[in-house]
DNA sequence: AGTCAAAGGTCAAAGAAAGTCAAACTTAGA
DNA sequence: TCTAAGTTTGACTTTCTTTGACCTTTGACT
């Protein structure tokens, strides 16, 4: 509890609200919050990366500043990932659980099958005596299979 | 009796008290206890496993917690399905199959979730290059912990 | 074009938790 | 008393966060 990086994002997703993009300043961010300015990326490179469905464009020099954009929703986001992904070796947890909260965020799946795909991913479900981002990518692979087939 | 572990214990249950989790800092606990921190893992692992019928979750790092919760009654059939198997060396398809179809049927989840279920524990998600019942095994254990969680 | 200040970017080290595991110790029971 | 089970401790690991030093880009102003 109460690090400073949760509180950004709380404070980030509060000011986007419903909108789809904001624009930031990291300076002022992070002279509001008295962190060093590298923190505001940090938290935005862990909360507000393309897994989890947002968009990073920034400018830097005088006026610079940082947009933060939500990638829609499509219809068939759900194979959109899974092309995604099926170009990746493997998965590990934690882009899985990215993806996982996209979906949620997106309404393509609820809280309560998030957190039933989240275990059927976790290490502790995939416990096999070898690096497991393989047998991830399987596993979430035919979950979003069997989604699209409904 | 009095030895540390058990008066740790009572003071967590005292804290606890009627909530259904609780979240605790490792590290104060310890110092409070004058104790090394692994003991609070000892006492967790000992005094509110599932089979005591607590869940644990944490994060680490700075902020890091530790989150206590409670199984509730109406998490009775997952439960005994856990401890039921929890005795067995491995699940075959077979048997999964049935056991999330009498989920159903006693309407714990619905349609869609058991679909996710199966997609899960199916044998092309669980393509490991040896038997694969113990993993899938382990797969539904940790998504039958995941449901009771909430 | 050249300079400079004002952004933002990168990366690695330090810090702050929690986790693991095995050795040492204690205690209850045969 | 001997042993097995339960407890306590501490060294080492892993994960996540915070900080700071240094780098790059941009635009304004000579």
């Amino acid at each position: 509890m109460a690090n400073i990086s949760d509180t950004i994002e709380e404070f980030i997703l509060s000011v986007i609200g419903d909108d789809d993009s904001l624009q930031l300043s990291r300076n002022e961010l992070a002279n509001y919050f008295a962190v060093a300015p590298s923190q505001i990326n940090y938290v935005l490179a862990t909360r507000f990366n393309t897994d989890k469905g947002y968009i990073i464009e920034s400018k830097r020099g005088g006026g610079g500043f940082i947009t933060l954009i939500r990638i829609c929703k499509s219809d068939d986001e759900l194979s959109a990932i899974l092309d995604e992904i099926e170009k990746l070796d493997g998965l590990t947890y934690q882009k899985a659980s990215n993806i996982i909260d996209r979906l949620v965020r997106d309404e393509v799946i609820d809280e309560k099958q998030a957190n039933i795909i989240k275990c059927a991913v976790s290490d502790k479900a995939l416990n096999v005596p070898m690096n497991n981002n393989r047998l991830r990518k399987s596993v979430l692979g035919q979950i979003l299979i069997g989604l699209i087939r409904g």
